[in-house]
DNA sequence: TAAATCATGTAAGAAAAAGTGACATTGAAT
DNA sequence: ATTCAATGTCACTTTTTCTTACATGATTTA
C-alpha cells in the first residue's frame, strides 16, 4: 500500500482549502508552521500547499490545543514522536543486541501515560531492568 | 465504505493543482467542462474546485483523446454511463419482471465493444432474445 | 480546394486568493 | 500590573483564476 501513503503525501491543497477543512484561519495555520508544527511545500509562485498528512496534523494540532495544550507541549509531542521514529528505523538497519531489546521493553512501558510519576526516577534510571 | 466515497467527491482542488496533477491545460480543462465532461464545483469567490473523482474523470478523457476519440464520441460515452446508472438505479425500486432480466442481459452483451458490428441490427433488435 | 468546425493557444483586464510584515487584542500565568 | 502566547486585523504586493475575444493548425465537409 505505498501508493496510498503517496497520495497523502501529496501537495495538492491550497490554504483556503485547509481552512475550510479544518476550521482554522489562516493566521493559525501560518503561525502553526512558524512553530514547525506543520510544513507545506511552496509552489512555484510561493504559495503554500498541503497535503492530506497535513490536514490530518493540522486537525490534531486543533484537538491537543482544544485539551489545553500549548505550543510548546504539541511540539515535543512531535518532537518526541519524531526521536522514536528516527530511532526505530535505525534499528531496523542493525541486528538487535539483547541490551536493545530490553531498552525498548522498558521505553515501551514507561511511555504509558500515567503510570509513572514524573519524580519517580530510580526505576527510570535502573539500567538493569 | 461510505467515507472514501464521500472524500473523493469533495471539492477541494483549484485548476492550478489540477493542472500539474493532468498534465492539461487550463484552457483544456475549462473547455473539457464547456462541453460538459466535467462540473467543478465554484467556491465563493467563483472559483472551480475540484474532486479527485473529477481528476479521474479528466485523467480518464486525457485518454480517450489520446485514443483518438473526439468530444463528441466521449461525450457519448458518458452519456451512456449516465443512462445506465439511472436505469439501474430505477431498476433498484421496482423488483424485475422476466421481460427486465432479458433485457438486461441482452444488454450486457451488446455493450462489450466489438462483437457485434454497427450494421448487424437484426439480432439487436429481436425482442425474443 | 475552399470553407467550416474542432481543439487548443494566447492575450487583456478584472477580481479573488495568498504572501509578508506590523501592530492590536485577549486571556492566562507570573 | 506586566508579560507572554495565540490570534485578529490591516496594508500593500504578488500570484492565481476568471471571462471574453481573437488566433491557429488540423480535420471535415460542402
Amino acid at each position: 500500500m505505498k501508493e496510498k501513503e503517496l497520495r497523502r503525501s501529496l501537495a495538492v491543497l491550497p490554504i483556503g482549502t485547509v481552512m475550510r477543512l479544518t476550521n482554522l484561519s489562516a493566521r493559525q495555520i501560518r503561525y502553526y508552521e512558524e512553530q514547525q508544527l506543520v510544513t507545506p511545500k511552496r509552489n512555484e509562485g510561493n504559495r503554500r500547499m498541503y497535503s492530506l498528512n497535513d490536514i490530518d496534523r493540522l486537525l490534531e494540532i486543533r484537538d491537543f490545543l482544544d485539551e489545553g495544550i500549548n505550543m510548546a507541549g504539541i511540539k515535543h509531542i512531535y518532537d518526541e514522536k519524531a526521536r522514536k521514529e528516527a530511532q526505530k528505523k535505525a534499528q531496523l538497519e542493525k541486528p538487535l543486541t539483547d541490551r536493545d531489546v530490553r531498552k525498548i521493553l522498558r521505553d515501551e512501558f514507561m511511555s504509558v501515560s500515567g503510570l509513572v510519576r514524573e519524580d519517580e526516577v530510580s526505576f527510570k534510571h535502573n539500567k538493569n531492568f
